[in-house]
DNA sequence: TTTATTCTCCTGATTTTTAGGTATTTTTTA
DNA sequence: TAAAAAATACCTAAAAATCAGGAGAATAAA
């Protein structure tokens, strides 16, 4: 169990919220903001060097990819956790950060309450979001209602079997069917994705969840 | 607030595993364990009929799947949180049950401790895992680690733009480039990623958020 | 039981990709 | 600045995919 208070760093490329979060926290009794930086590589450096307990992340930075960062940390100290404090409201971009090591995602207009609640979860190990995030990430996909191809379910298997990498020719050995009949398939799957070839299908079908 | 006792079903296709539940459950004073299922058409029946605060889901099912089974509820239901009770450790269907809807993720051996914790969070709209669950999505995936090709700038531009549908001709328009430079990037896309031909391509640079 | 959908297979022509190479010119980087 | 890496371009041939049609059989739905 912590006994000391909680050390965290802020990172976001606006100094003034940096200022502005330092504030809102400072009020804390178990939280203390020891450090706060506007680009990738100063908290890279600084948690080379020193122990931080958790650290508000903002996506959007001047050098490093703020998804690609959260990794790099994650990696070199995995007790350090890590709150992503963002504008995106696209779920993809959510998704992703908790895929990359991230504790939790919060708007940047969420309350400080909130705020708090995701800290104090965070550092117990546990993922949190706001409220609103929590809304988005719940709600359906644009994919999901619109603009989703129905596909069969002969379609879907050879679907998947393109994805794999295989050719018309082993998929219909595997399936003991002529080639022939994959090629409609294929062709078809073109058509009903209105994609110009494979390649961008797959990029879509994937898109869409549907692989 | 609630001041009723939370109502609860549980599904799960092995019988014993609901018993088993209904006893964990029947000590806690604000729960009160209302159904339990084997199947995906019980549960979907029972929720048209009745109000009920938390499912307790297992993934699989006889009948439905029970990803698919989660959306459908969701959907017809939003206000009943829904929390994931399965044995598979793999980080991508634990995220897809987070899309479908979900409000958290445990695995079978969970102690009683986390399930409690994942029903109090869930009914408050937050989304919660087990310890067990927050390590698997907190550690790198496989494809982070090994297996992510290198790639240059050029090769990574031209990636993009065959995953759009492009053919090597019209890349290399668009380039000002010779379509023979282009195939052999594309040759030397195949051969990093060790994959047969673009649609593998594809389907693996998504899967490593190359794309 | 009709109708509609899906699955199957076909012809034939054309385009694109893939798999081996080799080789020169730019950039980077040590 | 020298060496390494990246980007460029070319060649040959085979393999595979794409386009544009049609058309019969099996299933599912109305």
């Amino acid at each position: 169990m912590q006994t000391d208070r909680l050390t965290i760093a802020i990172v976001d490329d606006h100094p003034i919220v940096i200022e502005g979060l330092k504030m809102l926290l400072q009020n804390e009794e178990n939280l203390e903001v020891v450090a706060g930086f506007s680009d990738g590589e100063g908290i890279l450096a600084y948690t080379r060097l020193n122990k931080v307990d958790l650290i508000l992340l903002d996506i959007t930075l001047p050098d490093i990819n703020g998804m690609d960062l959260c990794r790099m940390i994650k990696k070199e100290s995995t007790a350090t956790m890590i709150l992503i404090l963002s504008n995106h409201t696209e779920r993809s971009i959510i998704m992703q950060t908790i895929q990359n090591g991230a504790s939790g995602y919060l708007l940047k207009n969420s309350s400080i309450d909130e705020l708090r609640n995701c800290i104090t979860e965070a550092v117990k190990g546990n993922i949190c979001f706001s409220k609103e995030v929590t809304d988005i990430i719940s709600r359906p996909t644009k994919n999901q209602l619109q603009g989703r191809p129905q596909l069969t379910r002969r379609e879907k298997q050879i679907l998947s079997l393109i994805a794999e990498g295989k050719t018309s020719q082993s998929i219909a050995t595997e399936l003991f069917l002529s080639p022939l009949t994959i090629d409609t398939h294929r062709k078809n799957l073109i058509q009903k994705f209105e994609v110009k070839n494979v390649a961008e299908l797959i990029r879509v079908a994937h898109q869409q969840h549907m692989l």
